[in-house]
DNA sequence: CATGAATGAGCATTCATTCAT
DNA sequence: AATGAATGAATGCTCATTCAT
């Protein structure tokens, strides 16, 4: 009995986690950091400000766990992704498609994509982005080996298609901070367009 | 003579200017834009506070120009290079590399290419970015029209050639924030396969 | 319950309103509106000067909540002194004896009532000039109609009684002006004068 | 040859002094002693910031010249009026009229009549309103003096005539302050009834 | 646990005054 | 005498955090 009030309680706790985190999306979609004020999220999450601090240690504290959750996020897709591999193409062309589909669908990733951490002081800044590198570092070795499985890729060395999948996730960011700023969506001929220059740049053999 | 006084004058003036944007870089290496305080770049400067308002609007302003100034050396760096074209590989190199190196000579601009924008609300961040993806794309017209000189590139239709000049800054970009963390550059070994692979990315013959 | 519990909210809310506008109402007796600063009005309500933000939206409002509750008590006096009108004579005598006392009572109405709104721009300045002028109009349209029901003014035009009304504030007016810096209230032989010229104005028989 | 060397440098000196307080007048017509900085009045005076310090002590000093050159132009007006005494009515309107046009043509004086002093600390004020009281009392005496030269004043006591010219400067600053937000002058015929009701309070006899 | 009033350190900005040229 | 760049004290306002209820 113990038990289950413990983990219903945790289940209420994680509840209001994700409610508090939700808040903070929305308003994240649109301010950064610091314009981001823990009123504005208490009110969107229909709390008062003192309860963030029962589940939250800080602010910053609010931010980090949601950085951690698009980044869940991005990998579920990305695994995802890797388990369905049709052909070296069209591999790429799902990764490019998806993942640029999980951002626009929310949009305060970009802002923690491209600006989590603008706020942190030097030495934090580094080591979350020591934290981020490994991170795609995993995500790459993942995509790196998936890719090393077609045969156009043969001729490759292992450290160039690491390389490569760094590329596209390159690509990726580049499509999203472009895109960004309209309003719409990249469109599809110029997927097509990073799409063809990725997949020729780790084909060996000449079929293009 | 009222000329010559005025140009000394001007000159006075912008070499002042210069010397706060020389500090307010110096404390950008360490600080964002709400970290930082308009004391600290004072002081840094070695002026008092109210000095800096004698050249510079608001706080906004000084970081602005900052942004400014970081894109004019980014520009020459690029226009300079695309003025020695040897050969296809060795472009995209030089201009890898170069890059590269103006960013990692100053540090304070990864904060300001990554994050320039990152404090300002939703309009006018949009308006930002707007601006900086005209400069991106201006910059990657100019690169596209140098590669598609060189007959590798023949079967590459235009867009597609703009498109891979992007994706040679999305590679910058990467690289940039992937070393940044570390202290210590971009080891030269993934360099050449980044150059490897966005040369192969537009080689419509097969000559690797 | 709730709305006791509500209303007890609500009258600690204006409690606490009426602590700072107190405070206020004392530092406003001895500076004028640049001179107070909210360091020294929080000092004096014994608050953070954090939490006069909780009740009023800036400097200005809580200046203007103060000049309301000036006027307010003003118009209680007057309306108060205009329900007992035994003769003419007298009427006036109270009118200019009790207005001039509450403002003895309250020294820092003196700065509102001459100072009010001295900080304010050209235009907000105008605007509220309307309004203090449109109150005026309206003390005097009743001050006039009580003094209409005296026989001593029966040969008055409306118009001409409306001026008296408005010529018996200006007495007041300079009354309190001229007092107020001497520390000593006006000697009761000069309100006595007062008295008699500004019966006599509206006398239009001879009973003098 | 010095003394004439002397007064003509005194002459320029006092030009420049006329020329700063007709700029800092202009700026006043629209701002209050602290909206009005040393900046606008300068650059009003096409002069360098610093060149008002060679003139005046500081801020305070030029305001204070300010209200004292008000103060004088004000005195002048009443003088010749007094010195043309038609008959007791007449002499009523002329002083009404003719202060209240000095007031309309200088708008300035408004602020500096009814807020000059509106910034001083208590003592300053109180000083200031010592003096500024002196001065009404002085120029009262005068009016009074004229006044009791006219018959209809005959049963009058030599202070009451002194009240009665008190209220008619008592009209004259609410007349201003009603017509200073309208833009627009007092009506002649609110004029009209002011003068008849002062009048009618100086009259002993029944002539009305 | 939830609340939200109170806190007060922190910051951008203004502007009268000074002084070297 | 005139200049205007430099100064820096002063101030209104914000907001993360605490804590009594």
């Amino acid at each position: 009995m113990d038990s289950i009030y413990n983990s219903r309680k945790e289940r209420e706790k994680e509840a209001r986690k994700t409610l508090i985190l939700d808040a903070a999306a929305r308003i994240l979609s649109e301010k950064d950091y610091y314009e981001a004020t823990l009123d504005e999220i208490a009110a969107e999450a229909e709390l008062a400000k003192g309860t963030l601090y029962n589940y939250f240690k800080d602010k910053q504290d609010i931010f980090e766990s949601l950085i951690a959750r698009g980044h869940t996020c991005f990998e579920e897709v990305l695994t995802k992704t890797l388990c369905e591999p049709e052909s070296l193409e069209s591999l790429i062309r799902n990764i490019l498609v998806r993942l640029i589909k999980v951002v626009e669908e929310n949009k305060y990733m970009v802002r923690l994509i491209f600006y989590a951490g603008a706020h942190l002081s030097d030495n934090e800044f580094t080591m979350m982005m020591k934290d981020l590198t490994t991170k795609w570092h995993e995500a790459s070795q993942s995509l790196a080996k998936v890719m090393g499985q077609f045969k156009e890729t043969e001729g490759l060395a292992p450290e160039e298609l690491h390389t490569a999948a760094l590329l596209i996730f390159a690509a990726i960011d580049r499509i999203i901070k472009m895109s960004f700023c309209n309003g719409e969506s990249c469109p599809p001929k110029d997927i097509d367009n990073y799409v063809r220059l990725l997949h020729r740049s780790v084909c060996t053999e000449k079929t293009i």
